[in-house]
DNA sequence: GGTCTAATAT
DNA sequence: TATATTAGAC
């Protein structure tokens, strides 16, 4: 099973949730004002919600696309479908904390995927507990038939075993989220959000494109917004870890949107 | 006051 | 059943 471990972040970076496979608002939830100062308008770009994904009800459209900003606040969101792909990232982001700091919040910020709330984490979360729970005490017995997502994404040894270790495991996770910004399409940035981070694990080589991409963008100015201060402790504490066991470890925050 | 989480609702 | 929302605790 640790095969997968060399092969796990490249996969991690294909397998990113589009955007709209988790808003398919056809609203705008940011400003043209935004959207404008992160140059990131494109004015035709792709058609509409993935199959599958229900399109929202739009309420009574009645021609006020311009003042539909505000209201796409407020608007009620489409129910979030966890796909296999958005739980792989959720199951890493809980790994790489230890299932007892993995809360809700944080999680929804290691995972760093656009329109995610911490209601929807915290959701799947309770949920992702009480199969944890099924899991061990059940043993590796019969798989509920409800347990296909959850089953779909390995489960971590440590999670059913408390007595070993939590993190720093050599099960290293790298988090890639400049790929993820590069590719999402602005109508789709939340106006909140998001500190992403960048996690590069001390076994790889430096030719690999996730550590050059993370070298690249350390020579940008970065900038800790007192609301990623948590999320900068927490990678901090996880960065210091990998550095007193072996190699390089470069860390970087990006504060991609102000309030 | 914000967040977490179990319970409950849809 | 899957996800959202609520309510109470921290």
């Amino acid at each position: 099973m640790r095969e997968e471990d060399s092969t796990w972040f490249a996969k991690w970076e294909e397998e990113l949730p589009s955007p709209e496979e988790l808003i398919p608002l056809s609203q705008s939830l940011i400003t043209p004002d935004l959207a404008i100062a992160f140059d990131l308008r494109s004015p035709n770009h792709r058609n509409n919600a993935s199959p599958g994904q229900t399109t929202p009800p739009q309420a009574n459209s009645s021609a006020a696309d311009s003042a539909g900003d505000e209201q796409a606040r407020t608007l009620k969101r489409p129910r979030l479908v966890w796909t296999p792909q958005l739980h792989k990232r959720f199951v890493d982001a809980v790994a790489h904390l230890g299932i007892k700091n993995a809360v809700p919040k944080t999680i929804m910020q290691l995972m760093s995927v656009d329109g995610l709330t911490r209601e929807n984490v915290a959701s799947h979360l309770q949920k992702y507990r009480l199969y944890l729970n099924r899991m061990q005490s059940g043993g590796g017995g019969n798989v509920g038939v409800s347990d296909h997502l959850f089953s779909s994404s390995p489960v971590p040894a440590h999670f059913l075993h408390p007595t070993a270790r939590q993190s720093s495991d050599h099960f290293i996770p790298s988090f890639v989220p400049m790929a993820t910004l590069q590719q999402q399409p602005p109508q789709f940035i939340p106006h909140r959000q998001i500190a992403a981070a960048n996690f590069i694990s001390p076994t790889m080589k430096a030719t690999d494109q996730s550590l050059f991409l993370a070298r690249q963008s350390q020579q940008q100015q970065v900038l800790i917004r007192p609301s990623s201060l948590h999320l900068h402790s927490q990678v901090a504490n996880y960065a210091g870890d990998l550095e007193s066991g072996s190699k390089t470890t470069v860390l970087t925050l990006f504060p991609t949107r102000d309030d």
